[in-house]
DNA sequence: CGGATCGTTGATACTTGTCAAAGTACGTGG
DNA sequence: CCACGTACTTTGACAAGTATCAACGATCCG
């Protein structure tokens, strides 16, 4: 049973892309008839393990993520990678190069992508007698500095068995918005990566799938994860760091709030 | 020895702001003579504890710290508090808004603030003939979300000890930003709003100023918190967490990278 | 068939949360 | 002005969670 539905597949054969087109990608719900059509933009590609922009390159493109996956982390001085999100399908990347005119971070690709190249001083300037776009755009700003804080804020003070069961559930919503799967695909990390973004070491990762699938609250086949019991991971995910009993209580108790 | 120096103090008349005013406070570096000054912004005022917006609430304005201090913050349904963010002079509130025309966050003010409002929809319609204006936004908002993005990738994998001397050490640079002291300043949250910013509890936040006090790295009297060897703060940021030795150890052989 | 990267599992030690209690600042009302 | 309550802070003893270290298993690729 593998996961087929997950993104990245069909649709990689567009090389450009309308505005209309990337308005209802930015999350414009209804098309609208008098749209200016005539502009078109560009897409790049790139294979997997291939960078799109590094930390300090100069800033002029923002990309919209027409299809495959990739991370966004932070080198620091000694060289560790610190992984701050892993954009997708109607992700915005670039935005961190916008206040210096520099990019701040890193963006790698972990499959093979497709790109919507953005350019951004050019059609700021170009498409100030569009409002909608300017509209969309300063929402997908907006979104994901609160997607940011949220995950930021909910980060810290929960276990790591939590913080993992809200990833889980978390990548589920994203492929369910995308019209995809939600309680089974593929994970497109490695445990290494996905640590990195959690705050938490490799081992710890790994124990902790082992703990939610001997829950049955998912299964895991290397990195196919189907979701078992959403609404476990849910609670699991909201539960406050440490309580009085041990990981396979917390469970067990868990089991029988759903049984009821 | 009290901070006086520290933000929130003088400069607190002012009801109204130009346009140009407005730019220099979200970045902007030489004044230009052509730019159009007829614009003015009105300014809102709120006292300690008051609040300045809740989360849900619909969005109308963004709001441009002038002077005080305010904390941004997450109630989640539980109702435990997660502040995101501490604001201050400069700093642009409300982008959490945009996206979904409400408000994600509620903003609470820590001492008596000014605010300049700027009312969105109108001022982005009006002003689209005002390049700059929009280029400056942009990039405010860019910002937020590279700072967000930084101490959320930082607060993780860090020790208590290191997430402290971090937090200390970006108020001190955010501070000397603004011509205030770097190195002695009034916090201006309790003991709980820092753990909640830091994810740690309050004694957990307690017991590590005394230990950085011990250490004669800062002193603390009450809020008052003056930075008396900001190198050995900055080196203990950096260092990964959980190392051979203990807390004690850990601070003498930094003393020694000092001295040498 | 190696070699390398990735993933899992176990034993141990350290960090930090939890619980409990006492100390300090601050404002209100007598 | 002082007593008192409340909120904030500090400190200690203990327990729980997770990092570290080490070894092994699995998968992929040349």
């Amino acid at each position: 049973m593998t996961a087929s539905l997950a993104p990245h597949s069909v649709e990689n054969s567009l090389t450009k892309t309308s505005l209309e087109q990337l308005l209802v990608l930015l999350g414009k719900q209804k098309p609208s008839v008098t749209e200016n059509n005539s502009i078109e933009f560009e897409h790049r590609r790139i294979v997997t393990g291939k960078t799109l922009y590094s930390s300090g390159e100069s800033f002029e493109n923002l990309y919209l993520v027409f299809s495959g996956f990739l991370k966004l982390s932070n080198i620091d001085a000694e060289g560790n990678e610190r992984i701050t999100d892993f954009p997708m399908k109607s992700d915005l990347l670039g935005i961190d190069g916008i206040c210096e005119q520099h990019y701040h971070l890193q963006a790698v690709a972990l499959t093979e992508c497709n790109l919507i190249v953005i350019p951004f001083r050019k059609v700021v300037c170009a498409l100030q007698e569009t409002p909608t776009f300017e509209e969309y755009l300063y929402r997908a700003i907006s979104r994901s500095l609160v997607r940011e804080q949220s995950s930021k804020t909910l980060m810290n003070l929960l276990s790591a068995e939590a913080r993992l069961a809200r990833f889980l559930i978390l990548l589920s919503e994203r492929y369910e918005a995308l019209g995809f799967s939600s309680t089974c695909y593929i994970l497109r990390m490695t445990r290494q990566e996905i640590g990195s973004y959690l705050g938490m070491t490799i081992e710890t990762v790994s124990r902790c799938l082992t703990a939610l699938a001997q829950a049955a609250l998912i299964k895991v086949e290397q990195r196919n994860i189907t979701l078992l019991n959403k609404r476990a991971l849910r609670t699991l995910q909201r539960l406050p760091l440490l309580h009085k009993n041990n990981g396979k209580d917390k469970i067990s108790k868990l089991e029988k709030q759903i049984i009821v």
